[in-house]
DNA sequence: TTTTATTGATTGACGAGTCAATAAAAAACC
DNA sequence: GGTTTTTTATTGACTCGTCAATCAATAAAA
């Protein structure tokens, strides 16, 4: 009973599955089966929509990256000053919704996966150059060296996520610990 | 032809190749064969050994703390002053030895590993509360609130590791950014 | 009748862990 | 001192799974 137009609907499925499986393995040795079974389908219709597994998590970063995107753009929306900007960017980078347990897990092991895979590193490079430039946005103005700071906090929410998402013993909100430190780098007049 | 007291060289070779295999293939994915056989053994005798392949991963990423240590150990040796052993630890945290591609491929995948293995987890929290301490202990005389700024540094010396491990285009030398960006934080005379 | 959807069954590989068998030190025994 | 026994070292062969990817077959829209 095939009904048409039905591969948007299915290559979604199977990325919410691929995610949801990743995020219960904690790793990407996740069976196309499992996700499949998942999804509601036969392993052979994945294959058959994605061609092969790799494919299928490279949308499901895709995918989790995009919602990133959304958490930032929506927040930075209503900022109207670079200090609104700046705070913005940081706290979407410790919203709720990056630490389901699944996006813990995807995060993680792109990071291995993008050590080997080219595709996984253009990826990478994409969320890595968005907040980048998002930040020097927000700190030209306030900065005297935008680039350089960009730079630090990119690195410091990268570190309080890696350890907030490992659990270690998260002393304060990490936002407002990065807020707190990047002060004293900005100019005058809070 | 069996001479005696081999474990303890076969264990070595073990761990040394295991560690060559995870950089030759930038993963976790790699045979017990492999292994083995670039140790120049059986895999059986690995397994006789070791028990299984996690015993084998445990003990690689043991050894490679233990070289960090040592590496922290010595140039912690030579510093007097408290300003002195706060760089020591940033700089060993961005020595040579921390960006074999070996030692990087081990670094990303403990990560992953240590979020489903409990063993894996205990073993990244000695390395994690050992480099606490040590900040801590060259902050006391010279930051007002030591803790606070140990836990940010630690996350600047994560995060900007794994920058530049995954090959992000390095800027500047990390140990002085950090070093850079700590200042200001730190009570006076430079 | 062509295109799209779908799957059960199968293939082909690979890999962790086990086991029985071999060999040579060392220790125990006479 | 020589013989037997135990312990340590070592491996080839094998078991038992698993799993990615393929394919031929079925079904229903267009």
């Amino acid at each position: 009973m095939p009904k048409l137009g039905m591969e948007p609907i299915r290559r979604e499925a199977l990325v919410t599955a691929a995610i949801a499986e990743i995020g219960a393995a904690g790793s990407l040795d996740v069976t196309v089966s499992a996700i499949s079974k998942r999804a509601g389908m036969s392993s052979a219709l994945a294959h058959h929509y994605f061609g092969n597994k790799d494919q299928i998590f490279l949308a499901a970063m895709r995918h989790i990256l995009a919602g990133f995107a959304v958490e930032v753009r929506s927040r930075l929306h209503v900022a109207t000053t670079p200090r609104a900007r700046l705070k913005a960017l940081v706290e979407a980078s410790f919203a709720q919704s990056c630490f389901d347990p699944e996006v813990i897990s995807a995060w993680l092991n792109f990071y291995v996966k993008a050590h080997t895979s080219p595709d996984a590193m253009r990826l990478l490079r994409v969320y890595q150059s968005r907040l980048r430039s998002n930040l020097i946005h927000a700190l030209r103005p306030i900065a005297p060296k935008p680039d350089e700071l960009a730079d630090a906090i990119a690195a410091l929410i990268d570190g309080l996520y890696i350890r907030a998402a490992l659990g270690a013993p998260i002393s304060n909100d990490p936002a407002a610990t990065i807020l707190a430190f990047t002060a004293p780098h900005l100019e005058e007049q809070p």
